[in-house]
DNA sequence: TACTTGGTTTACGTTAACGTAAAGGTAACT
DNA sequence: AGTTACCTTTACGTTAACGTAAACCAAGTA
């Protein structure tokens, strides 16, 4: 039916260990099926891993990606009481202002990365 | 003449503690000069502390961002060698990637939250 | 049948980036 | 003189995010 990936599949497609899958794991991230001993990923696990990484690029804790990603699946949305939703835009919004930030913060290390490549060429002549 | 600062102004301005600062000096990364025992930092010093914490925004561990720093820094660029700035340059467009590949992730991350921002507000009505 | 290749659990080790005392110096109020 | 408010050094403690090793199963292969 459905496609299904091995540990190793995800660590080489995501070039982490097997470790670091079993970790996350460990901490309440992920949730495989079990076909005996073995861990059956399926491709909404292969989605989480891939948020977690890409929390870990922009500098997240694991704690962190696991609110946004806790965020993300609706789970019981309609459910959710009032003060349980706004404390998800705060979150919201101070995840979005921290954006802001890094993204400023990638504009001028580019503009320096320009600035120290060229002197680097000129002395290249 | 020109402005310093004590170890505790850049402390307030930019919200870390005097043990951080004095780490990154332990660390090589910064070089105030003294007054008696006193450090007393220089605007240049100011600037470095500056980057470091740009970097660390970043997800830029010390020593990486110890090499921007010192590529910042002209130092002797006339006379670095040929085999020197060409891994500088490599170093430049390794760092460039990995900007990229995090402007990239914060697009999509915007979008996540776009989104979850959007659910949350129908289901608050 | 022995071996290789994957998987598993358990558990101690490691590193970066500081935190947190402890113990003390100096200058300025009160 | 005592207290407050800075600064200092030295040194052990802490946390996150895994690394690494040991000891083990299960399936396929030479």
């Amino acid at each position: 039916m459905s496609q299904t990936y091995s540990i190793r599949e995800l660590a080489d497609e995501f070039d982490i260990t097997t470790r670091t899958i079993r970790f996350y794991e460990a901490e309440g991230m992920l949730n495989p099926r079990r076909e005996g001993q073995t861990r059956i990923y399926s491709p909404q696990d292969r989605v989480t891993l891939k948020l977690i990484l890409r929390g870990k690029r922009l500098g997240l804790s694991l704690a962190q990606s696991r609110e946004l990603i806790d965020m993300y699946t609706p789970g019981q949305t309609p459910e959710a009481n009032r003060p349980q939703l706004e404390k998800l835009l705060a979150v919201i919004e101070d995840r979005r202002a921290h954006l802001r930030q890094q993204l400023h913060d990638i504009e001028r290390m580019m503009e320096d990365l320009d600035d120290a490549e060229l002197k680097a060429k000129e002395a290249l002549g």
